[in-house]
DNA sequence: ATGTATATCGAAAACGTTTTCGTGTTGAAA
DNA sequence: TTTCAACACGAAAACGTTTTCGATATACAT
């Protein structure tokens, strides 16, 4: 077993310095080019290679950025995640993930785990239950110690820091236009409880259009699900008690799992039943029959969560403040759970 | 903005050595009680936390590992991370995520660029590139600097090192048994090309249990898939030109293409056509019907493969050679898509 | 008074780099 | 022969830790 090798064992059996050996690796014009092919020489035989961590800690950058989010088994987090890992490759930067789990107290574990020199900055969106309890001390702690963060999804506006969002509250307006223009009055929309930031816009955008259409907001079509043991059965106790024409569901699950339950009623969709789903996912793209949604776009959430964060830390953007808020265009992909 | 505080601005600013500060934030006996309460207190009141570079450096460990896969956009690589992300935790180590994009290249130089000081070891899946190629320089070189590796799913047999895999011959050996039990005789396969080792392994238990019924095999019965935009025609060729009762997909996603494609058709599942899918994910979950598959617990054989590399990093099991592959156990998930 | 044990602390090395600065040698100009 | 620049290289600091070893001082026994 061949250990990796090192400057000082090169230096030593070359028997030159240490410095000798760095600079004629770095080309520089002090070494003569003798000794500097030499030495590369050697180096290329036993397959130099800087070790990193010796790097980190003299340059105190890491070139590694911490990602934190409440699960990874989620097509959502995935893809941006996968965005992330783009742009990050791109710029000569490593991505380490940790998962809160929807916790708390993970969340602030992880953070504190990765703010000791492990990191440069971080992407993040938060735990459900830090969304609960606002209580963001562990962002505050890290961004003042100089450590850039990047919030994306799930978002607060207490805290000071970049963020790239969808219009939450926008597309689901859209979306809701979308099928009132069909003639639909009767909607539905399948949300979560309010404390999620996303929830929250989602709802208020469904509610917006409504007012503006002049159409009543009927309090039992807002069904607002804790969990998904409880979706089956807050969804049948719409279905069975409600007349609805149309459903907006504020992810995939919710949607589909609608479908199935009114499919089994015998509800067609979508002739008796039309809906529409945030977040494109897996499902709607091969449920029968595929659901219209609203594309969140993660691999551009990704790209762009990276590309800010690396901006701010390259050009070492000390300049606090006009933080900025990046909103990533959506758009309705028509399917077949909506007539056309 | 408050930088971090280290062992050398607190020995300065309370007049003590380094040293002092150091066996004081460790509790040891060396030091006097005054001087101990004195330098924590003073830590606690600046927040002290080693910086994990400096001690990575110095212990020559990380406690960090490098997962390197194919793609996260799938839900199965997205389970195993979340497995390994679990006992990883659980163990404080941390893990960074890179993907090879199915690329012989991008493998080689994400691994280059951990192994030089960033991981502790490795936990990885093969690319299809890679296994096309079957050229592991980059692993062998890995192991060589004495780094442990653990494969998982997409593993080669001449790589010396831990795997843990499903039994893939076996479990497509008992589905297919299981399809035949109902009394199917024409069942199709669909499959990838077979540099894929699970591709192979699986088209393997395929033909074996047809041998151990007697029946002959049908070359126009298997569907060897290179890509997702070959599948609809692919499929639908087969669909068209033979009779078929039956289907063993290698994946969800040929299941419920084949699904959709033939209930188009007017071909009834489970009916007409039973269809059972390797990998349970969520796309056989919601699917309509819904699939009846082989579940892969991609949790398990993630924390399997964290525990194996784990271990042997722990007890710098320089031990090479016994080394171990563990098989996770598959169990077949009955839904609607096949008969009862 | 001398010697010894104990308590408390600091200096320095080590991990692997990069970089600044200093030093010695060579050659040529004066 | 002296002087000085150019050249080629090495010593050492720095990043932030931990740990070994040595040093000093105090207390106690002889």
């Amino acid at each position: 077993m061949r250990r990796k090798v090192t400057l000082k064992q090169i230096a030593k059996e070359l028997d030159v310095s240490i410095s000798t050996v760095s600079k004629s690796l770095r080309d520089s014009p002090e070494i003569s080019e003798d000794t500097r092919v030499k030495v590369q020489a050697f180096a290329k035989l036993y397959n130099y290679k800087p070790n990193n961590i010796a790097l980190s800690l003299k340059n105190k950058k890491t070139k590694t950025i911490g990602i934190i989010i409440p699960e990874i088994v989620h097509h959502f987090f995935a893809t941006v995640i996968s965005g992330i890992e783009q742009v990050a490759n791109e710029s000569g930067y490593n991505v380490i993930v940790c998962l809160s789990d929807e916790s708390f107290d993970k969340e602030v574990i992880n953070m504190e785990m990765l703010a000791n020199g492990s990191t440069d900055g971080f992407i993040m969106s938060l735990s459900k239950e830090t969304q609960q309890k606002k209580d963001f001390h562990h962002l505050q702690e890290v961004i003042n110690q100089g450590m850039p963060i990047v919030l994306f999804d799930r978002i607060s506006n207490e805290i000071m820091c970049d963020k790239v969002i969808i219009d939450d509250q926008l597309a689901a307006y859209e979306a809701t236009n979308f099928l009132i223009s069909k003639g639909l009055k009767r909607i539905a929309l399948l949300t979560t409880v309010d404390y999620v930031s996303v929830g929250k816009l989602r709802t208020d955008g469904y509610l917006n259009v409504l007012h503006d259409h002049g159409i009543d907001v009927d309090d039992s079509l807002i069904v607002r699900i804790e969990d998904t043991e409880q979706c089956d059965e807050k969804i049948n106790e719409l279905l069975e008690n409600q007349s609805v024409d149309a459903i907006l569901a504020v992810n995939e699950l919710f949607a589909v799992t609608a479908m199935k339950l009114a499919m089994s009623k015998g509800i067609k969709i979508p002739e008796d039943l039309s809906v529409v789903a945030f977040t494109d996912g897996i499902i709607s793209k091969y449920s029968t029959p595929t659901i219209t949604t609203i594309s969140q776009n993660g691999i551009k959430m990704g790209r762009k969560a990276a590309e800010m964060l690396i901006k701010r830390l390259e050009l070492e953007l000390e300049d606090d403040e006009h933080y900025k808020t990046e909103i990533i265009e959506t758009n309705l992909i028509i399917r077949e759970s909506t007539k056309s």
